[in-house]
RNA sequence: GAGGGUGUAACUCAGUCGGUAGAGUAACGGCCUUUUAAGCCGUGAGUCGUGGGUUCGAUUCCCACCACCCUCACCA
């Protein structure tokens, strides 16, 4: 279909053209002096000097007036406005520019003035096709709407939508500004495996892989806890990993099957220690990136600057639902969902229970950074039991912008204890809990050798760059999200029989 | 997994109470040496998501399927 497309079969005559003036239009290289944006900044340098520069970048529009023409290039940095004239380039630079598209990428030479309605352009000299454009970009005044083609296609989403390129430009920036925070703090950033033979450190479904010359199957990651945690028993102090994890569940708003979460374990501090370090952490990384600490997220006001509230999660049921929920039986809970009309799996055990509450009646309220801490303990299997109440953890998750954007605890470093807490998971997972975690004989091996006690933090990345982009969903935070792959003759326009797979069918 | 919505030219969208479709942009030809959604004149462009059914006739009605979006359910 797109072979035989009008628009694409008239840019390969322009290209066959191009070949027959002796002009390769995919050259090398091409000597670039400077930006869009540096010739902006500076144009009454530029315009006194009447220095020469060469921007190179894709054509964005042109408006050709017989003998003259002009466009807007863009680069990396921006865009630039340039003007050709017959009498400054000569005829066959001029005839060559006739044959350019919009989409091309060229270069271009030449001094910098300032166009009788005020705009800053580059009077060409030479202008070289750098590489030739085959297919037509969207219309220049709608752009690109249609999400389906801005997620599968994101490059042409990053041509023609500026503020995506912004977007991903700062998540860059939040994962530096993160980087640099915790180095400067000591930590080492190490790496874990991808594939596990066991997985843990989560209550999630796994994908599961085929290693062909061991014959055995691997687990992409959910977490990468359990090794971090390793490396504590094994005498580093301070370490963090950024992390791809891969989780087999449904996708929707704020969930990929692939995402990114950033674990970090410290020895010597406890959960308290560790709150401390997240807002200082979280606040930190917004003044850097953003250059303030209030952001808007979604229609709401965040201020993240520290302190943030701290509330146990019954609290929170407390303030939120009014109603105290602590030490509740199953079927005292069960009968508390039925009174405020929550629908719940008969199956569910008291923590899961209690979370349900939560997230329904409490979580999405929580509009300013609050930690909810000191889960139930059958809900935290890795955490390490509350100083002051053994049936609740030392954990907490801070929630911002209704939605928790991360996970801690204080780690359980008792492997007595521990043992027990795999075994609860092993009942869970015989009565049809498929997320229930796994034991891992190594896991609790190293433990038996003296962990130090320690607090450890999950921090979701794409979350965190959707509060700080004001993205509303994690398609937007993500380069090239998951998708259902494309098949053919599925979605119009999407169909693409590449015509040189098709020859190297035909000749083979 | 359930419910709702969308799918028409390269893009953004109209439209057809059933008679095989249009606008703007983009493209092509012509005029135009400071324009910027350049302008003026002219032209071409589409298996109306896919498959089936009803019908003399389907892009339109019906059914199934596919993809995407939204809401809900599970999860970070």
């Amino acid at each position: 279909m797109e072979e035989t497309s009008e628009l694409r079969q008239q840019r390969l005559r322009k290209l066959e053209e191009i070949r027959q003036l002796g002009i390769n239009p995919y050259p090398y290289a091409y000597e670039v002096s400077h930006t869009s944006k540096g010739i902006l900044d500076s144009f009454e340098h530029f315009e006194s000097s009447q220095e020469k520069v060469s921007i190179a970048g894709r054509l964005m529009t042109v408006r050709r007036h017989g003998k003259t023409s002009f466009a807007h290039v863009e680069d990396d940095a921006g865009r630039l406005q340039i003007y050709i004239r017959l009498d400054d380039v000569g005829q066959e630079a001029f005839d060559l520019f006739q044959l350019f598209d919009i989409g091309d990428i060229i270069g271009v030479r030449g001094h910098v003035f300032r166009t009788r309605t005020g705009e800053v352009t580059v009077q060409v000299e030479t202008v070289t096709l750098l590489s030739k454009s085959l297919r037509p970009l969207p219309e220049k005044w709608h752009g690109l709407r249609d999400k389906e083609i801005r997620y599968r296609q994101r490059y042409l989403d990053l041509i023609m939508n500026p503020d995506v390129k912004e977007t991903f430009r700062m998540r860059t920036e939040i994962i530096r500004a993160l980087r640099s925070f915790l180095d400067a703090r000591g930590f080492l950033e190490v790496e874990t495996p991808v594939l596990q033979p066991i997985y843990g450190g989560a209550s999630a479904r796994p994908f599961i892989t085929h290693h062909n010359a061991l014959d055995v199957d691997f687990y992409l990651r959910i977490a990468d806890e359990l090794y971090l945690k390793r490396l504590i028993v094994g005498g580093f102090e301070k370490v963090y990993e950024f992390a791809k994890d891969f989780r087999n569940e449904g996708m929707d708003r704020t969930h990929q099957p692939e995402f990114t979460q950033m674990e970090l374990y410290q020895a010597y501090i406890d959960y308290n220690d560790l709150m401390e370090l997240v807002e200082e952490m979280i606040s930190t990384v917004a003044q850097r990136v953003l250059g303030k600490t209030d952001i808007a997220y979604q229609g709401h006001r965040i201020d993240l600057s520290p302190p943030w509230e701290r509330l146990s999660l019954f609290e929170s049921i407390q303030k939120y639902a009014d109603a105290d929920l602590y030490g509740k039986n199953v079927d005292e809970l069960r009968a508390f969902c039925d009174e405020r009309n929550l629908k719940v799996d008969e199956r569910l055990g008291p923590g899961k229970l209690i979370d349900e509450i939560y997230s329904e009646l409490v979580e999405p309220y929580l509009m300013q950074p609050t930690f909810i801490k000191d889960h139930p303990v059958d809900m935290s299997p890795l955490a390490k039991r509350h100083r002051d109440k053994s049936d609740l953890t030392e954990r907490f998750e801070p929630v911002i912008g209704g939605g928790e954007i991360g996970n801690a605890f204080s780690e359980l470093n008792d492997p007595l204890d521990q043992r027990e807490r795999f075994e609860q998971q092993r009942k869970l997972l015989e009565d049809g809990d498929e997320e229930a975690q796994v034991l891992d004989e190594d896991f609790l091996r190293a433990m038996e050798y003296g962990m130090p006690p320690m607090a450890g933090l999950g921090i979701g990345i794409d979350r965190l760059v959707m509060l700080f982009t004001n993205s509303p969903s994690i398609r937007d935070v993500i380069l090239f999200p998951q998708m259902r792959p494309e098949r053919e003759g599925d979605t119009h326009g999407m169909s693409d029989d590449d015509p040189v797979d098709n020859q190297k069918k035909q000749t083979a």
